[in-house]
DNA sequence: TATAAATGATAGTTTTACTATTAAAGAAAA
DNA sequence: TTTTCTTTAATAGTAAAACTATCATTTATA
């Protein structure tokens, strides 16, 4: 699995490559850990150095920034979730089915436990949920997107677009509606946890399986009508 | 008009009162002026002081941090939008006239020129529209909701799900529903303006309408299917 | 006019987000 | 095996951010 993600992401996203080192690991590994557990408003590289036995000065020859290394973890989740789509959909015929599936993994109500990586996938997903809107919520979106910051996510929404395309050739807000979905399937999903007036999950521990009931109501009800 | 709005805001948003002073009311002004301008991480109280020729220590005493004064500038844009809504809707019999002219309010396409007030609601607007998902992405949710700083943002969402639900009764999900839109709108609005692939706004001085249309068509496709 | 409250001026602290320098360690090449 | 290159560690330092404290002064209020 490792050498079908990383050669994915854009190597622009890094100064030095991460994968490639037993430092660059431990950053990953550690950050993911680190940033679920204090937020990333909270998580600095000083505290990351001091977790995983190294300077701040060595994890900036990896990281432009702390910002730098979230849009990283992220765009290793689109990646990620783009692969396990690929992989559940490349034979399944029916678009309607293959979105489904589209949709439960990217609510990960659909986990893959499989293969598992060096790092922590769930933790990694609730950074994606709580974090994941700044990586584009900045000044510099403009500039970080005109190096190509964003490829995986946009990727990932291409897929869904054609699938959204092939359900219904006349649909005439494909980007939006997916990319609604995208960003509906992550703000549920926190409002469940922590605003639940807002959300339609009546059970916390399960809020996944209801945010993925109402996607599905949603989007199916949209193009089939 | 304010004197309909201002006592809507929880008082626990400030440490005293912005609008019962003059400096009070030129925080208020300016930090919108400057915050859209440069954005919310790049704005400091420090730049503030300057700006409005008072110092760090005196805003201090009217907002705890700069992030609840984020807080409160939001909270009174979803105040505004709940006063505007009301005004608008109150003698119209229709639900579903209702409902549209409430997206109409919320995407800012039918906009209220005449009350005009000491703020500048379009630069509110856009700031909303790039900055307030930060006022829950962080932390401190739990606790800033316990103290109810959310609390307008939950009334409008509230007002507009009453509306969803006399249009279907039997609707399952109209809270997700309907902060699902609250957010769409937003994002979409955003998408259009620095990742338009995805969004799909073609003329971007008009992304409003077309985030209008398709969340009109969204909602009214959801709820008569 | 006395008194309280709000503001301004000034200064100081801690933390963050870096950058720079030099030394040591490890890997690769000669 | 020595030389050389690259990576990391250690240390130090800077500028700015995010506050807090103190006290003088202005302004409002009783």
């Amino acid at each position: 699995m490792q050498s079908t993600l990383r050669p994915e992401l854009n190597d622009k996203l890094y100064l030095r490559d991460p994968q490639a080192t037993d430092l660059g690991r431990k950053i990953i590994g550690e950050s993911v850990r680190l940033i679920d557990e204090v937020g990333f408003e909270q998580f600095t590289f000083k505290k990351l150095a001091q977790h995983i036995g190294s300077t701040e000065a060595s994890l900036y020859r990896y990281f432009e920034n702390k910002h730098r290394l979230l849009v990283y973890l992220v765009s290793w989740h689109w990646a990620w979730l783009r692969y396990q789509i690929q992989y559940h959909t490349h034979n399944v015929p029916d678009p309607a089915v293959r979105l489904r599936t589209m949709l439960g993994i990217v609510t990960r109500a659909h986990q893959d436990h499989a293969a598992t990586t060096h790092l922590d996938e769930a933790a990694l997903y609730r950074i994606v949920v709580a974090e994941a809107s700044k990586t584009y919520l900045t000044r510099e979106v403009d500039a970080v997107n005109r190096d190509g910051f964003y490829r995986e996510y946009k990727l990932l929404a291409a897929d869904m677009v054609a699938v959204v395309l092939e359900i219904n050739p006349a649909f005439p807000y494909p980007h939006a509606l997916v990319s609604t979905v995208l960003e509906s399937a992550r703000k549920q999903l926190f409002f469940a946890q922590h605003l639940p007036s807002l959300a339609d999950a009546p059970d916390k521990a399960k809020a996944e399986d209801s945010v993925l009931l109402f996607l599905n109501h949603l989007v199916f009800a949209v193009l089939t009508n």
